[in-house]
DNA sequence: AAAAAGAATTATGAATTCAAAATGCATGTC
DNA sequence: GACATGCATTTTGAATTCATAATTCTTTTT
């Protein structure tokens, strides 16, 4: 294999570890969708992609089988993981619990850059929400969590929340889909930011806890509806 | 190398992928404290110790770097993961979340029979304290934590707690060594046995919460007290 | 003798090779 | 025609090999 980093045209200078990268690029494809969950992994086919033997391959799938993101199975490869109606209800009580400690450390240790930032971002959402742009809405909100999550100064609580939250990515874009709830989240949304602005804790906690949950009930609404594709 | 699997001696039938296997037992080394924080891994040593390849053994490693057991450093190996004040001080307000919130659905959602489980575990727990028996307190502890994760019956939530509780084991047997604490924290495990007996949902998420705040307290007082051997 | 430069050794990164299991296909049997 | 059996092919598992970076140990120079 003539370039041995098909990914990165980095020269041979501190290069960090082709597994890692490899497992990034894998990550990315899984969250983007064009690996669909429960589709099965072919060894050949992504090295050929992505341009690397199968060691560091094999090696990158075992990562994100500990991230919970494929599932391994012996002797016949791995398959993307796909959450069931049930493991959403089980992950977002959890998010929503990470989200509130993640709102209330913010309100308390957040720099007033961060929370104007938050503040800018929210704008930006009702703007968003106002010209019906649904994938800036979700880029945004997506951007918000984060943002939420950095400002609350603790880096455990940041990785927890960021490999449970990429487990359930798929079905945080299905939220959203009723135009009633839509409307609620954006005010949800206002204050949030508002309680954080204020260095409200108690509030950003259950303000963001809260917020977490009725996306939770929107999604098994949606999905109860209609099924359309099965478990995402 | 004669034998392939130096870590169980099951025949060649049904054997779950032996990196795999490897990760469990480096897992119990690490958490055992037999390779303790900052140590750097000799692949070597390690592969001769399991009997395998270094291709399972550095997939092994991969995945406890997902979990944040190890830390790797590009072309100069890994090294076990220590933590330091500052990120028990980030652990443990996300264990508390966790800890409340398990002990909120396990309160809804254990079955009678479990719920027995846990109260016979505290009246041990008692006993253990009455005749000062510390490794047996520590491990009956961590049994009734581990009940009332899996009665919670929220299978993302154990594997999260899991994760997170192994990247603190050694600091978490710090605790309860101020003996005023020990005390108080036998007191607290009866109160949380009975609301969750009562199924008094609230009581025993914030129950939960607190008792895992008074741990972090009272490591930090000791980490304070005497350097001794620095961040675990 | 201390410091720097360079060679030898060792450790890690990644591709390749070898082995074993699973899958698919064809043929045969009931 | 459905199902089973055996063979060929493909895919995965793990060891080995090759390449490259880091470390250690000399040697040399000041």
């Amino acid at each position: 294999m003539e370039n041995p980093s098909g990914i990165s045209g980095k020269s041979t200078l501190l290069r960090p570890a082709l597994a890692v990268e490899v497992a990034n690029s894998l990550r990315d494809l899984i969250l983007e969708g064009e690996l669909a969950g429960g589709e099965k992994i072919r060894e050949k086919e992504l090295t050929e992609r992505f341009g690397v033997s199968r060691t560091p391959l094999r090696e990158a799938m075992k990562m994100l089988s500990s991230e919970g993101l494929i599932e391994l199975i012996p002797n016949r490869g791995a398959v993307i993981s796909q959450s069931s109606t049930e493991d959403l209800m089980d992950a977002f009580p959890v998010l929503a619990a990470l989200e509130g400690l993640a709102g209330a450390q913010a309100a308390e240790r957040a720099t007033d850059e961060e929370l104007a930032e938050i503040s800018r971002l929210t704008r930006e959402l009702q703007a968003a929400f106002d010209e019906t742009d649904r994938p800036q809405y979700f880029d945004i909100n997506q951007s918000i969590h984060s943002a939420i999550l950095a400002a609350s100064r603790n880096a455990i609580l940041e990785r927890t929340h960021a490999t449970l939250a990429s487990q359930v990515h798929r079905a945080r874009y299905q939220a959203n889909l009723e135009s009633a709830r839509w409307k609620r989240a954006v005010i949800e949304h206002a204050q949030i930011s508002e309680a954080l602005t204020e260095r409200r804790a108690d509030d950003a906690k259950r303000l963001l806890h809260d917020h977490m949950m009725s996306k939770l009930s929107s999604i098994v609404r949606l999905r109860d509806g209609s099924e359309v594709d099965g478990p995402t």
